[in-house]
DNA sequence: TTGTAAGCGTTATCAT
DNA sequence: ATGATAACGCTTACAA
């Protein structure tokens, strides 16, 4: 900055006042005259230098499991657009399911103004270790502490979708998924039961465990649709396991929907696009996204609040693997 | 750091070196001491002034289009998995096709010890505007002065790929795709070009131009194979325009493979699930990203260096949609 | 093994 | 509108 200044002729606090952009304003031919000189000797500011000097990084963490699936990569997408127009970077971490990550995020956290933690990650206590620090809000997540939670809405659609399917008429309607792996997933299977009972039925004692993958999704319907009185329908806690499940039908010769409903979660892009289109319900990934990162930022500008929570609506998307007619939902033009 | 100076009754420096790790042994007792100072007065690091007085941010920044579709997850997940073990944190930045994405990594690069740019996210100028700042590492995209590049092996494998529905007999294969979108996809029609006169076959003048989306390669393969001389085969040049196509042709009625054979490119994970199952080309995305990780790190840790180029080999992946005997290779445990 | 003190490159306050 | 200069919080010779 100093070689910036002598080229221009003027003192480092002018420079910073034009390459910052803040400050006393300064004179138009200033203005240009620092700033050519800057070019002209290859200068750009250090973020780091400029980070301790403001106290703020200009930047937020976000932290996941992992990044396989169209779920993390939405929400992060959407986060990092809106963090883009609120002017701060994104840093990201994957935890990978280790167990180390509380240390992982101990780390972020150095670099960071504010943090988002997707469900899953950490343990609650080291939650409410970072929400002491700085703001934090958490993604698909019950409320820890002063920590804000957005989540999507899953309890009432699942409970509509498994309506849907009782509609068709199915008596025998098995869930596959997990609902002991994400809060998300737990409201799921919560709102399919309630369905069941709402109609009178007896829902199964326990789930069909299944992991969030094609390949456990096939692996477990298999096994379903094999069984004497198999279900008539699956409700699948994913697209992913429920174009798994369709690959497993297909595989037994079992036709969909005939002689087996299959329903999704999440609309992933090529849900509509598979025979038949998958019935689903679509979450608003990248509002999600766009939500944690706005939320963040009142909390690194503003005091530290009590925490919000904030459920964004999900949307039911009936296609053909349900047994509806398959009214072609294909883009035309 | 000096409140937990005090409490612990040292000096900053004895702080910093057990706190940050290095510098001169400490007494273990000592140690301790200080981390029982530090966790009761709960502090941490700033990494902003750790970054100024070190010279190094301890951090590398990845500039990609935006993160739909499985490739840039895919390859950002390995990078930050690879990054992680080296010590570095990640930043992302989406360019989403922006023109001012110059600016973009301008800021980014105030923030980072190195750069990974993916293809058509900047400017030739701009690559050599950074490279000549720090270790620039580009992803698909042909090398630009100093930088080093990273690249999937596409030409041999298009070649292969085309050479393997030439060999089902199809003389009417169509390249539906666009080249000029990126260099990877430039090379697929390359590569399938080549085939074809390899075969004595002239190929298109032109390919199907489509963009990489599932609604787009249903669009284009609907208008494509309603034409009177409709062509028997369809090489898609990403598993998404493949998917597209495989519901447009069953939209007209048409039999995958029977009477359109349909391939891909990426093997996303439902590729194998769905029916017929795709028959594609598996690049290798998450060493893609390490890759780039780790040579972005030589570029760190070492002397301004030469840049180099790798190339890193593809797998063909022949399932069903190409018309081979549909063997089962979905996971059965 | 530990302490002292000089930077690291900005920003921001206070003069001018 | 611009200039001097004191932080900002850490690392790291150099001393002890």
């Amino acid at each position: 900055m100093y070689t910036v200044a002598n080229h221009a002729g003027v003192s480092i606090a002018t420079v910073s006042r034009v390459l910052g952009g803040r400050g006393a304003p300064v004179r138009e031919q200033t203005v240009r005259r620092v700033l050519a000189s800057a070019r002209a000797v290859g200068y750009r500011l250090n973020g780091a230098a400029r980070a301790l000097a403001t106290q703020r990084h200009g930047a937020i963490g976000v932290v996941f499991p992992n990044l396989s699936g169209p779920y993390y990569a939405g929400v992060i997408l959407g986060l990092e657009e809106a963090a883009q127009t609120l002017g701060q970077s994104v840093l990201i971490a994957a935890t990978h399911g280790r167990p180390d990550a509380e240390d992982l995020v101990r780390g972020l956290a150095t670099k960071v103004d504010g943090l988002v933690l997707f469900g899953r990650t950490v343990p609650d206590e080291a939650v409410t270790e970072f929400a002491a620090a700085m703001p934090v809000v958490l993604l698909g997540r019950p409320q820890v502490g002063s920590a804000s939670t957005i989540r999507a809405e899953n309890r009432a659609s699942a409970r509509a979708l498994a309506g849907h399917l009782l509609g068709h008429g199915h008596t025998r309607i098995a869930f596959v998924g997990d609902p002991a792996s994400s809060p998300d997933a737990g409201e799921r299977w919560t709102g399919y039961q309630e369905a069941l009972r709402g109609a009178a039925m007896r829902p199964p004692l326990a789930p069909e465990t299944c992991a969030f993958r094609e390949a456990d999704g096939y692996r477990v319907a298999g096994l379903v649709l094999r069984r004497k009185r198999a279900p008539t329908a699956l409700f699948c806690a994913s697209d992913e396991i429920a174009m798994g499940a369709c690959a497993a039908a297909d595989a037994l010769g079992l036709a969909v929907p005939q002689q087996v409903a299959i329903t999704g979660w999440d609309d992933i892009p090529v849900a509509r696009f598979v025979s038949p289109a998958l019935t689903t319900v679509r979450q608003p990934l990248a509002q999600l996204g766009a939500r944690a990162a706005a939320l963040l930022q009142v909390g690194i500008d503003g005091p530290p609040g009590p925490g919000e929570v904030a459920t964004l609506p999900t949307q039911l998307v009936i296609r053909a693997s349900c047994g509806c007619p398959a009214a072609d939902q294909r883009p035309t033009a």
